[in-house]
DNA sequence: CGAGTTTGACCAGCGC
DNA sequence: GCGCTGGTCAAACTCG
């Protein structure tokens, strides 16, 4: 009996120092993760005031710049339509384009991928921003594959094999609708799409075809495009999926900008419902017309973000027309998109309005990503999720809150967040955080 | 002949 | 359990 006690305090003994021994390695491994997430807090606090400065000053040039050319508007007539150009999102131009919406055909065709964040820890870093296409196709073992985030998506294709079989997230899927009048039968985004079927849906006469990414082999980018049972000049293009290779250019910044509605969606749909709109009145200013173009949809299975380009205040109204060698492919003035998307959402939170800053064509990827991630960035509830996320990733640690009280990061999604440059991280640990990339184009 | 489309069949989830 | 529905497959077909 004694001999069996004593058998049992060492078997306790040996037990007790291997969980120590285990603790310990946690603890320093914990420790590891902290000093990274400060690490990538001192970056994202750097950035977003990086951000936040060159949005204030460009806000101030185009005041002051706009200003300047109402004095002197009547006798320089050249120069005012230029101020246009580089004015873009002025309302000025809203009527000019209005006119020319009526009989333009606008193809809308965007390229969404969801992308779904690693849960591995090892993926909290600071990635390079080189903000290319090449953050695609980075992580191939935690890709969203599954079948527009449907619960029931149990075949998989054979090329994805088992890397994408990660459907132990699936109301984390997200979906980015887009609407936008177009007589075309199709789209034409950049990417090239292979239609693998066709279904009669519930509800609507129209046919819903359904097409797959076939740019790269084994791309598990999904569309579907409908037409609305309201209005059949209404196309309605529903994005899934994450590309495995890199895009177009033109198909990249739709593509950040939708990946920072489809990320902010996500975080949204797991934090409270507060209303952001005032959170910063001085950081955002109001937009210029109302924000009606996206919505956010967490219905149920899976949260869809919805870009209505069919509105009459459509952003694109607000911008002149490219002119017509360069309008083959170009990306949407998504500022307003953006804006749109960040102010109205059915679902749980408002993001602040966007500024619309627009400088050159140039650059109006680089400011659209600002735009949407500085949204994103200011958003509590985002930074609450990102706080979440990365409280799961780093095994219930709590959340390290910066200074004001936003978790930071700094593009943690390791190198799939080429939608999010400066500042903004993707939810590094929202296991399946979307990420979308839309463009548009003109047929 | 290869690539893309069409279309009926199949499968799985969900609600009743 | 059964029917409905959405999503996918794959053979047949079309087109360049």
């Amino acid at each position: 009996m004694a001999t069996a006690t004593g058998d049992d305090c060492s078997n306790h003994d040996t037990e007790m120092r291997m969980l120590r021994g285990e603790l310990d390695r946690l603890h320093e491994e914990n420790c590891k993760l902290r000093s990274m997430l400060d690490q990538i807090a001192k970056n994202y606090n750097n950035l977003q005031a990086q951000l936040l400065m060159a949005m204030q000053k460009q806000a101030h040039l185009n005041h002051s710049e706009q200003q300047r050319d109402e004095m002197t508007s009547m006798s320089s007539p050249t120069k005012s339509a230029q101020q246009l150009m580089d004015l873009r999102p002025a309302c000025a131009a809203i009527d000019n384009v209005k006119e020319e919406e009526k009989t333009r055909e606008v193809s809308v065709s965007p390229t969404t991928t969801m992308e779904v964040m690693s849960k591995e820890s090892d993926h909290i870093h600071t990635p390079p921003l080189n903000g290319t296409n090449n953050n695609h196709n980075i992580e191939d073992g935690d890709r969203a594959s599954q079948s527009w985030g449907s619960p029931k998506s149990p075949r998989l294709e054979p090329s994805k094999g088992g890397e994408e079989q990660l459907a132990d997230m699936p109301f984390r899927k997200a979906r980015v609708s887009v609407r936008a009048r177009s007589e075309a039968p199709s789209i034409s985004d950049g990417c090239q799409w292979r239609k693998y079927g066709q279904k009669m849906a519930k509800g609507n006469p129209c046919p819903r075809a359904y097409y797959r990414c076939t740019m790269a082999v084994g791309c598990p980018v999904r569309k579907q495009v409908q037409r609305c049972a309201d209005d059949k000049a209404i196309l309605i293009t529903t994005y899934e999926g994450n590309h495995n290779h890199p895009l177009p250019p033109a198909a990249t910044a739709m593509a950040n900008t939708t990946s920072a509605a489809a990320a902010m969606l996500l975080s949204g749909s797991t934090t409270s419902k507060e209303t952001l709109a005032s959170t910063n009145p001085g950081y955002f200013p109001s937009l210029p017309y109302p924000s009606t173009i996206a919505t956010l949809s967490a219905s149920a299975p899976f949260p869809t973000i919805t870009l209505d380009l069919t509105q009459n205040h459509n952003p694109m109204q607000l911008f002149p027309r490219p002119p017509p060698q360069t309008s083959a492919t170009f990306p949407l003035p998504l500022h307003g998109y953006a804006a749109q998307m960040m102010g109205q959402v059915q679902h749980s939170m408002k993001l602040p309005a966007m500024p619309m800053l627009q400088p050159g064509l140039g650059q109006r990827h680089a400011s659209l990503v600002e735009s949407v991630s500085a949204a994103i960035a200011s958003d509590p509830n985002f930074t609450a999720a990102l706080a979440a996320a990365l409280s799961t990733v780093m095994g219930g640690a709590p959340p390290r809150n910066g200074p004001d009280g936003n978790i930071n990061a700094n593009n943690n999604n390791s190198g799939n967040n080429h939608f999010l440059p400066a500042g903004v991280g993707v939810l590094p640990g929202s296991p399946q955080l979307p990420q979308s990339c839309t463009t548009f184009s003109t047929n």
